[in-house]
DNA sequence: ACTACCCGCGAAACCGCTTTCACGAAATCA
DNA sequence: TGATTTCGTGAAAGCGGTTTCGCGGGTAGT
């Protein structure tokens, strides 16, 4: 009925008169081919409408054509906008290029899960890895000559090409912006410190108190994890111990908002009491009361950094780690 | 130095003493191979760490293990967490069946995209559309026999298989939760119309207008966009027209903060004076201030029963549309 | 004019797995 | 017991491209 069964080589290469080998050549820019002869395989390749058989192609040049996003964590960090964000910059990068996206949310975990197995398989041209949480994988497909980016700053410092925000330099601008606008006992909340992002803020943050001349009172670094209810328990264990804190730096914006939350439970005015910063810039900072002064992060520019990476890692190039600069976005709370 | 070529069908079948015929039997579940001999395989499948060749197999028997999804649309939307979230959903369900998920960001547009061409072109078994924005492409890629499963309501009632929320009993419930709550004059604000879920949202309100034995005001129903500023805007035209509107509810919860916002720009108070429901249940419900009633959607269900459709439809299987129900989270506006 | 190269091109092997086909042996039937 | 199915199995033909290899003719060198 449908499928009107699609051409082959075979047809184009009678059609064109030529062999299956030279409509190869031509359809893979080998320039070698006699103009006139390379015209007349075009011609039947657009009469015939020819799309060539991608899996065909794989398996004879091993190359497919797929690259793997792989989000090393179980499915919930998925509703953070941050990943759909960034894979989609990558997405758009890739297709540009002819290359299509392989999406695995999974815990990567051991040498040996299913997405280990996938990424081994010859299956992709290459993987880009979010939200790493181990090393060991990574080291491994690096000697199996995968290509491999890593959004985000890798553990070790193993030669692997990496993107990234400039988390430190994020976060001492969030800390001298606090000090700058006044505040003189800034304190921080950071993500979940297991994570280099959450570290660098936090030494972004350490490195701008140095700056002043001052040092954080003890109890003013508080350990968060990035989420909601971290922010609101944070910030009011940080104003039962310091009254007299004015300034919070949250590693992002959801822990800042727990913080807003919080501040406003007791009555304390932002940003005239208390000043608040928070990371990312996300949707949250522009619909919060008081609107949200933030680290802006490019997201979608971290994705096609990280695609532009595999691209050119795949032409053979050489390549260098990205850091992408982040803004500071005045709104209302600091 | 590294990739020590991987074992062939050739390597098994000598180790284990059978013919590759054999060793493809074995490896595909067909039971009619002898037992033992099956088990020799198995054998030497284990010994040699035996991974089947996905290109080799899609090229030989025409099923390549990739389900596309396919966002038709341009970057932004993918920012809206909705989407990554349900993408989630669909890539474990598919991982789990041994399937990979194959990410397409890209305004579908004509039957003539890259995306269309991709699709046809064999290199999927099947694709998952959301945010579909036209009716073309699906129903030249059913006459091609391809399985699909759109996520939301189709336009046109074509049999394609389809999961979706149900908007208008949501509506309907979000609109005589006001009503029960005292509100007598209960306001919409839409999300884009030209979108299915839109309508029937507006429809369930409609329905519970039409039960209350009254019949909307005229300019009670904004056409919004779903987007934070068409909320706020909505609101204040709203409030200017009529005063005396006591209940609203936005299509998403993105346009309920921003009537929020409106209505604290003018001192009103919510939910004493005016009563606010949203729809989502995002992160923005449970974190903006006051806390938002709205109507929940389980979005990785969805992406859930997306995934199961397109199982059963490659195994043959006949399917219904699915309708997932939603449910009231009742917070502080309203 | 004769050998040495180079260049464009086709024949054919190959990528690794699936599937058809046919054959011999065992099982069933008359 | 002879004829007919059934069953397990291997040989081999693909699937649709890519790539190596070598051939014949044209160009260049001496």
């Amino acid at each position: 009925m449908a499928a009107p069964a699609r051409p082959t080589y075979a047809v184009i290469a009678k059609t064109a008169g030529v062999s299956e080998a030279t409509v190869s050549r031509v359809l893979n820019g080998d320039d070698s081919v006699h103009p006139e002869r390379a015209r007349r395989v075009q011609e039947a390749v657009d009469k015939l409408g020819y799309k060539k058989n991608r899996v065909a192609s794989a398996l004879a040049s091993g190359r497919t054509g797929l690259i793997a996003v792989v989000i090393d964590d179980d499915l919930s960090v998925f509703a953070d906008p941050f990943y759909g964000t960034v894979t989609s910059g990558v997405s758009r990068i890739l297709m540009e290029n002819g290359l299509q996206t392989v999406l695995m949310v999974s815990p990567v975990g051991s040498l040996e899960g299913s997405v280990a197995h996938y990424l081994r398989s010859g299956e992709v041209d290459g993987a880009i890895f979010f939200a790493l949480h181990s090393d060991i994988l990574i080291n491994n497909l690096k000697k199996q000559g995968l290509p491999l980016v890593i959004t985000g700053t890798p553990h070790s410092s193993n030669d692997v090409a990496f993107v990234d925000t400039d988390n430190f330099g994020g976060g001492h601008t969030a800390t001298k912006h606090l000090m700058s606008n006044g505040a003189k006992k800034v304190a921080i909340i950071t993500g979940d410190i297991g994570t280099t992002a959450a570290k660098q803020r936090l030494d972004g943050y350490l490195q701008a108190y140095r700056e002043s001349g001052h040092v954080p009172a003890k109890g003013l670094i508080c350990e968060g994890d990035y989420s909601f209810e971290a922010g609101r328990a944070h910030c009011e264990k940080l104003l039962d111990a310091h009254p007299d804190v004015d300034g919070i730096f949250a590693s992002n914006d959801l822990m800042a908002l727990g913080a807003l939350t919080a501040l406003r439970d007791r009555g304390i005015s932002v940003p005239d009491q208390v000043r608040v910063v928070g990371f990312d810039d996300s949707l949250l900072a522009q619909t919060s009361t008081p609107s949200l002064t933030t680290i802006r992060q490019d997201v979608v520019a971290l994705g096609e950094a990280a695609g532009t990476l595999m691209i050119a890692q795949l032409n053979g190039q050489d390549v260098e780690p990205v850091i992408l600069p982040t803004e500071l976005v005045i709104r209302t709370s600091a």
